[in-house]
DNA sequence: TCTGGGGTCCTAGGACCC
DNA sequence: TCTGGGGTCCTAGGACCC
């Protein structure tokens, strides 16, 4: 059995926790870069501001007193989220981390007359210490867990938590979500059910199996089982990513190649710093650059590279070594960069990392660029680039995005609380 | 003027092997 | 003119998730 805890409009709850004037009123917060909705507080909803609307196209709201909005500070996100997971998993030893604002709880082994006293106290709990609102959804799939966690979110009377863990309920729950609400099914495939005549979770358990094969392939069938209550969706224990990506968008065009080779720089460091927190190295390097692809008014290239390495590595001297030549070729003269970023793939545990006969590094120098990051590893570990090689930027590196309506770091810098205050 | 970022899994089709 | 059968591996692209 599954408890699915999910914190309701994650970030908008983050920005009221330290901001309760915020509470009642519609608010959204932006992507990186001011550039569209990502989250909205459930009176945003009601004024159907849709996910992903452009900012640009909401400013008259904001002028006029509408609508509140705010950058995104993930900073201030990932330490709520840490709080939350860390009363959760302490409650629940045996639970996956599944999103920034989501945990899976599994409840085998407690009772069941405990399930309900224990989520609804983990909700107060959640409430008391970290101010934020959660709903949890009880099920013995996760696909149902996902089902039950809706009916507790939007309907008051559940008091934040909901239980699926009957045929009786679970009939019942299924004949009330429409299809395009079940975990597994998206834009594309929801309107493909339709027009087969499958409106509801209902109607799509009550196909036979071959029908969902033909359909929907192998995810469908999985889908099918789980909405049935026959858990399937195992968790995905492995700890190594398979490919880390760090890519951003630009405030302004970027027109000169000194500059995005500092960009360019700065990605590639932070991956080569995410293989090493994962315990990774990569076998291969890859960028890639785009235009601006609303400007049709202007010349567009979206080049897309990558490079084996002789060997994997983690080492920041090597990724950005790689990622910088990568850019000479991709580079163009004339056109004006939007959006880039930097890729590394086919990772493998860095203590197993199989040697090249051929390599041009020596091993002592490789030795000593590991020690080098080991360093930086050390001496950036409060979340602030303060060392980083010559070729990436100074400053923070979020330099060159637009961050214009953005919260203080309330939870992890004194300082800055202090100058707003 | 202004439109995000980071992942996983599955499938189809091509290249190649015997 | 007629032109097999059975595999594996890799890649690109689609679909999904948050």
């Amino acid at each position: 059995m599954y408890a699915l805890a999910d914190c309701n409009n994650f970030f908008v709850s983050c920005e009221r926790a330290f901001q309760p004037q915020l509470e009642g009123r519609p608010v959204v917060v932006l992507s990186n870069n001011d550039g569209c909705v990502v989250a909205r507080s459930n009176e945003a909803k009601a004024i159907d501001i849709a996910m992903g609307t452009p900012f640009f196209k909401l400013k008259n709201l904001v002028d006029a007193g509408r609508l509140e909005v705010r950058s995104s500070n993930y900073t201030l996100y990932g330490d709520l989220s840490h709080r939350v997971m860390n009363i959760l998993r302490e409650a629940v030893p045996d639970m996956e981390v599944y999103s920034i604002d989501e945990a899976f709880l599994n409840l085998d082994g407690y009772p069941e007359d405990q399930w309900m006293p224990l989520c609804r106290g983990l909700v107060k709990q959640v409430k008391q210490w970290v101010g934020l609102p959660i709903s949890i959804g009880i099920a013995p799939s996760k696909t149902l867990g996902k089902v039950a966690n809706h009916f507790a979110k939007h309907y008051g009377g559940y008091r934040g938590v909901c239980a699926v863990d009957t045929p009786e309920k679970r009939d019942k729950a299924l004949k009330l979500t429409p299809i395009d609400d079940v975990w597994g099914v998206g834009w594309r495939g929801a309107p493909k059910l339709e027009a087969l005549g499958v409106h509801t979770a209902w109607d799509l358990v009550c196909k036979p199996e071959n029908w969902v094969l033909k359909h929907m392939s192998i995810t469908g069938v999985r889908t099918w089982k789980e909405l049935q209550g026959i858990s399937c969706i195992e968790e995905n224990d492995e700890e190594r990513r398979q490919t880390i990506c760090t890519s951003r968008s630009f405030a302004d065009l970027i027109t000169d190649k000194d500059e995005l080779a500092l960009r360019i720089s700065d990605f590639a460091g932070m991956c080569a710093a995410k293989l090493r927190k994962d315990g990774s190295a990569a076998g291969e390097v890859a960028i890639f650059l785009q235009t601006n692809r609303f400007r049709s008014d202007l010349p567009q290239y979206y080049p897309f590279l990558r490079m084996r390495l002789e060997t994997a590595v983690n080492n920041t001297t090597e990724i950005v070594g790689a990622a910088l030549a990568l850019l000479d070729t991709a580079w163009k003269d004339g056109y004006g960069y939007k959006r880039a970023g930097v890729i590394v793939a086919e990772t493998v545990p860095a203590d197993e990392v199989q040697g090249s006969l051929f390599d041009s590094v020596s091993q002592e120098e490789r030795d000593r660029e590991n020690r080098i990051s080991a360093i930086m590893d050390k001496v950036n570990s409060n979340g602030r680039t303060l060392l980083r090689v010559a070729t990436q930027r100074p400053g923070h590196y979020a330099d060159g995005i637009r961050r214009e309506h953005c919260s203080p770091l309330y939870s992890t810098d004194w300082s800055q609380l202090l100058v707003v205050k």
